[in-house]
DNA sequence: CGTGCTGTTGAGGACGATCAATGACGGTGG
DNA sequence: CCACCGTCATTGATCGTCCTCAACAGCACG
């Protein structure tokens, strides 16, 4: 199910492209004519897979995914999570051109865009700001791993409220719903179900989240302070330096 | 202790560039003749710290390095091993600039090259393969985080067995003496120095480690083996695509 | 009204941390 | 040459975190 768009960049993206520094309209309008829209990706299926060479860049529209690997013995790790306006895939897609590493899975429905690998390289000769742009959220990605790295040999309540205090920053939010399961953030935080279901009953004891069945954080402060959180790593929006991204062939 | 140097790019560095596309002399001539050489550095002494702003690029000569992170507990995790050739603090001092998150520390006597950050950025204009070397190593290095996430949550076993895989492929040798110790490769792995210990009699019962005091590997199928170990994710040099790096100012 | 997914609870056990002490080795100074 | 010291390696004992297995409850779906 594919369409082409004729209006800007769809929602979020233009946001997020706005926030790695992309502000002349030229720019957006650029990528925003390269772009497919493919919508009614159920939950569970995979968007960007191991399906060998890959072909073109995708940006998620609506819904929310997650960067995952399966395990040899079966288990699934979660490595990032990602909301509309995210590239997915981007390490690979960038870098190694094929997506063996990768396996980018709709955890519910999601739409993305769909950008032709050669179209956007063309497009880039044009457009310099849209590669760092790129390059930039490639980066972040790296940052965050970094930062899963430091938090991953803290103890499950530090390292699930970690997860938690990165999901509502990324989703703009101070407090609230977040979109996921348990099990995914069990599956992200390298813990059991069963064990994270028992942080998330410590962390409704602590008043952090809210009695529901769904992960609602109500204080937001608390959170953060037994995460022992500090947002900075996500911040690299404004610090890259005057680098520039061309094509040389 | 500073000096210049006339000759070539020092050893391992012109082979690393090389190893990262920058074949011609012009740019290996370009890059050498900015590069200052600072020796005598020692154990334990930071390489390149907090200490605010980065104002150089930094590439080891001599010597062994480690990326590594204070916990707030006082315990160390290295995050990444650095060997003659490698590049010092990259993510930071090509992404934010400022080295609030790394601290690259001696762990053995150490010489290194330095290159002041505007200047390589002046030549970069005119050689934009060293850009685009520079950028490999940081995607390079950002691969090396991603796959330690995954190991991380195996045993303990193939945690230790994984690191010594990863120290011979960086090393590039096939069996021989890695150029650490028990306690390194235990904060490198998030082990305690008790159980890593532990782990290495393990290996040596296993035939795969020498008797010896220090880190001998005298099996590396078997080290393979028992890690699971696929080196892949250290071979993205060849993969980078044609885009290039410019400086836009 | 089953079927399936998520969340919840209990009991037992494994892996690895911690504490504490000792041994092995190399360097330094007397 | 030997005594001393610091670093690294080793060993034993205890304890805590978290996993596994197993069963069941709530809720959404057809």
């Amino acid at each position: 199910m594919r369409q082409h768009v004729a209006m800007g960049v769809v929602g979020r993206v233009g946001q997020r492209l706005r926030t790695l520094g992309v502000t002349a309209s030229a720019d957006l309008e650029a990528f925003s004519k390269l772009m497919k829209v493919r919508v009614g990706i159920d939950r569970g299926q995979t968007i960007v897979g191991r399906t060998g060479l890959v072909k073109h860049f995708t940006v998620l529209l609506d819904g929310v995914a997650c960067f995952s690997m399966q395990h040899s013995d079966g288990g699934r790790q979660i490595h990032a999570f990602h909301y509309p306006g995210d590239f997915l895939g981007l390490h690979d897609s960038l870098f190694t051109r094929s997506a063996e590493f990768s396996d980018v899975q709709a955890l519910t429905s999601c739409s993305v865009g769909t950008i032709d690998r050669d179209e956007l390289e063309q497009e880039i000769q044009h457009h310099p700001a849209l590669g760092r742009a790129l390059w930039q959220a490639a980066m972040t990605e790296a940052s965050i791993f970094r930062q899963r790295l430091v938090v991953a040999r803290r103890p499950a309540l530090q390292r699930v409220a970690h997860l938690l205090c990165e999901q509502l920053v990324r989703l703009g939010i101070d407090e609230g719903v977040i979109p996921l399961s348990q099990i995914d953030i069990a599956d992200a935080g390298g813990l059991s179900v069963v064990h994270a279901n028992r942080i998330f009953q410590e962390l409704r004891q602590f008043g952090v989240l809210s009695k529901q069945r769904l992960i609602e954080v109500v204080d937001k402060e608390r959170l953060w302070e037994l995460a022992a959180f500090d947002g900075r790593y996500l911040d690299l929006c404004a610090s890259l330096s005057r680098w520039n991204l061309c094509i040389d062939d």
